[in-house]
DNA sequence: TCGAAACATGAATACTGATTCATGTTTCAT
DNA sequence: ATGAAACATGAATCAGTATTCATGTTTCGA
């Protein structure tokens, strides 16, 4: 779509129709819940917003005193597990001065975050061909700190030297293939064999 | 004699309707690449029958002569990427023995598939999403060549031990992931460089 | 306490687009 | 050469559903 006045250092997308009382704010949430469940169950064409609605316990006119259309509220999801996958990553890998250790645990917090919230991982997929804006954004704020960690680790000679920007990309592939084993084709593996073994490929490479 | 439900191990998907005719073959065809264009630039919702049937330059009845519903054309086209990309990869594997070099090659072959039939690429993308059967058995052809090559690799000593089918997600999830660098991105960057880096890290990983 | 702003309702609107169908035209085996 | 099957047409149907709106109800600061 169309980006008007793009600013560089845009970060929020026009958060209008901010609730004003506390009454607004907990319907708000509880339409945002409801999407996540709908859409995550039955993906964006076939999520109506009368399901939503009547899955938040309000009227179909309710809907639309707090998003503009049914675009947006996707948009705002996006942007949320884009906010929460973030922290929870930073989270877990904040203490960690080894890249090779902050990455195995990165891909680790990662898995468990996409187990625990399989509709908010299926709305960033599907956001591809829904929101191909709030996509991009999401990916692109994941794979710059990704490219500067590893520049820096690369620079330390914490690991070898190589294109950041594109084993960004492929490490982030294998992130999402896991992912998606878990939460498309339901793998029941625990998380701790897909990261062992991903993460010995990471490290070692497939050379005997 | 041709029994269209005949051949026992058979997991295909009732492929009926098919033209009896030289003219009703080629009609059909241009459907399918009307359909390959229009669903491939728009997405599957925005994508209505009429734009395709315009762009194939027949009526819009004419479409329900070949397929069945909206759903029906965009499967089709699902299957047509999965017998096409493995062939193609087939094709550039088929004489390397050194698994490794074979990696190499059918990364390669992968992403200029891709970047030649970025439309495909997208609908399969989509088809997550659209048709999830679809979706499931072309990446589980896939993962199932993928593994048993690792396998084999491993039980010869070409790679080190490791679930083949751990690895197998994650090295599609690399091909995956620059596919969709070049084909969503845009990334203009040569194919070699890109698999130089990938091929690095999969052979030799992070570690310095 | 009060009234203006915020919030809530759900029926009505408005529009899109997939699918059908009655009616021709073309092909091809005999 | 011929007629039945295959193919083609495009206007009409038909259903679903996003969005609006006129009408209440609730909140909360002054």
């Amino acid at each position: 779509m169309n980006n008007p006045a793009g600013n560089a250092a845009m970060s929020q997308r026009t958060p209008f129709n901010k609730p004003k009382t506390a009454r607004g704010e907990a319907t708000k949430k509880a339409i945002l819940s409801a999407a996540e469940r709908v859409i995550g169950a039955r993906g964006y064409n076939d999520a109506s917003i009368g399901q939503i609605t009547s899955e938040a316990g309000v009227a179909q006119g309710t809907f639309y005193i707090y998003f503009k259309t049914k675009e947006e509220v996707f948009s705002e999801l996006v942007l949320e597990m884009g906010r929460l996958v973030r922290h929870t990553i930073s989270d877990a890998t904040q203490a960690i001065s080894n890249r090779l250790e902050a990455e195995q645990a990165g891909l680790t917090a990662f898995l468990e975050f996409v187990q625990a919230h399989p509709d908010l991982y299926r709305i960033v997929q599907e956001a591809q061909f829904v929101d191909p804006d709030a996509y991009r954004e999401y990916y692109s704020a994941f794979a710059e700190g990704y490219r500067s960690g590893l520049t820096e680790a690369a620079r330390d000679g914490q690991i070898s030297q190589g294109d950041p920007d594109t084993r960004a990309w492929a490490l982030m592939g294998i992130a999402r293939a896991l992912g998606e084993q878990i939460v498309v084709f339901g793998n029941k593996a625990p998380i701790t064999d897909l990261v062992d073994t991903a993460y010995d490929l990471i490290a070692n490479g497939l050379k005997p």
